[in-house]
DNA sequence: AAACAAACTATACGATCATATAGTTTTGGT
DNA sequence: ACCAAAACTATATGATCGTATAGTTTGTTT
């Protein structure tokens, strides 16, 4: 009956919306998404949409509650990946290093997470408070501990755990949201492996 | 003549609706900012907006050409005391992390040309284009630049110097953006001297 | 003071926005 | 087979958007 309602044609169409409204949220913000637009690239009706979602708000609302229904699908599982694999001490260094991979990787194939936070924290008010509330407050406490077990185990400098959340958050989500200048400007292509790889190698060697 | 163009009445005017304009487009976006609005804000008349800029774009771009006008104002010239302020060798480690300081406490005054950046480069169209034409490029050149000007004085460590840009501008910058969600999490004021301290000192025992 | 240009404003228009409501189709239980 | 409820759609409304144009005020030159 679950399983049913899930997998149901309906709930497709529905989820699909969702996915339309979470890419054009983030790339277009909130006030540049449309109603229509959505439906447009979702393949639907204008009234479909406003008939599954009341308004605009419980619109946007539903659409990063998507997003970070797939972020929490990705993210803890890579870190509980990475904290039961630590066979050696020699492979140290790499956890965290994969940490940071799986991380940027994530974040290049669904940016909409961070282009939404952005947007919001550059705008405050009762979205921002909602954001905060619902996801980003335990976001942050649980990246706090990510750091500070890492640091008891060595593999990060002992300094301020939440500015070093800080610095690495912003090492890394930096490299995704100027990505596109820097595709302008140098040419080559940040989200490539090549480049992730040689960044991370730098970023490793900095922490080092 | 000149002089007596820059500082007549209607100069001001329009200034103020530039000022008006830069501080809505980086809060709102291209799509959440309206010539109403702007007008509201400077305390004119929609039209008088028109009047000045024929259409939203080149409101846009005079607004964008604004504040990086500001910003060249004011960072060059930390940059070049920087560079001339090297006394001894004692004090050479006190030139980075001042130079962190200037740009912080710059970007927590004048938001506006990080928002524009990552709004323009969150949906990449012929406006970012522009940017990276017209600012972003050199921007990124003389960061570059600086970057390594600064390792070959031993200040900074001998890792790619584009990866090291990026790796610096990210840990200032994302402490900026994500300064209101910070303060609701934890409680405290981001733009305030005591954390900004705390936070370069941070960053300055990573690097060293 | 007359004339003319520049600066500014009032008003209007079509498009699109978010939203509301009334109507139609589809579905599930009996 | 029937019918009520749920799912969906067609159409309408008022507000606001960006833009255009015609009209008014202001300033300068002669």
């Amino acid at each position: 009956m679950n399983i049913k309602k899930l997998a149901s044609k309906s709930n497709q169409r529905r989820e699909n919306v969702l996915q339309a409204a979470a890419k054009l949220f983030g790339q277009m913000g909130f006030d540049g998404t449309s109603f229509s637009i959505v439906a447009e690239h979702a393949g639907e009706q204008k009234t479909f949409v406003q008939y599954h979602f009341d308004n605009k708000e419980v619109l946007w609302k539903e659409a990063v509650a998507y997003v970070w229904r797939q972020r929490n699908n990705a993210l803890p599982r890579y870190i509980e990946d990475i904290s039961l694999q630590r066979k050696n001490s020699d492979d140290k260094s790499e956890m965290i290093r994969d940490l940071c991979r799986r991380i940027l990787q994530f974040t290049f194939d669904n940016p909409e997470w961070v282009k939404i936070m952005f947007q919001e924290s550059s705008m405050p008010g009762p979205r921002l408070d909602w954001l905060v509330e619902e996801f980003l407050g335990t976001d942050f406490i649980e990246g706090r501990a990510m750091i500070e077990l890492a640091q008891h185990r060595g593999l990060l400098p002992k300094v301020d755990s939440m500015d070093l959340l800080h610095i690495l958050s912003g090492a890394l989500i930096y490299l995704v949201n100027v990505a596109p200048i820097t595709e302008r400007i140098l040419g080559v292509e940040p989200s490539s492996t090549e480049y992730m790889e040689h960044h991370i190698d730098t970023l490793m060697r900095i922490l080092n």
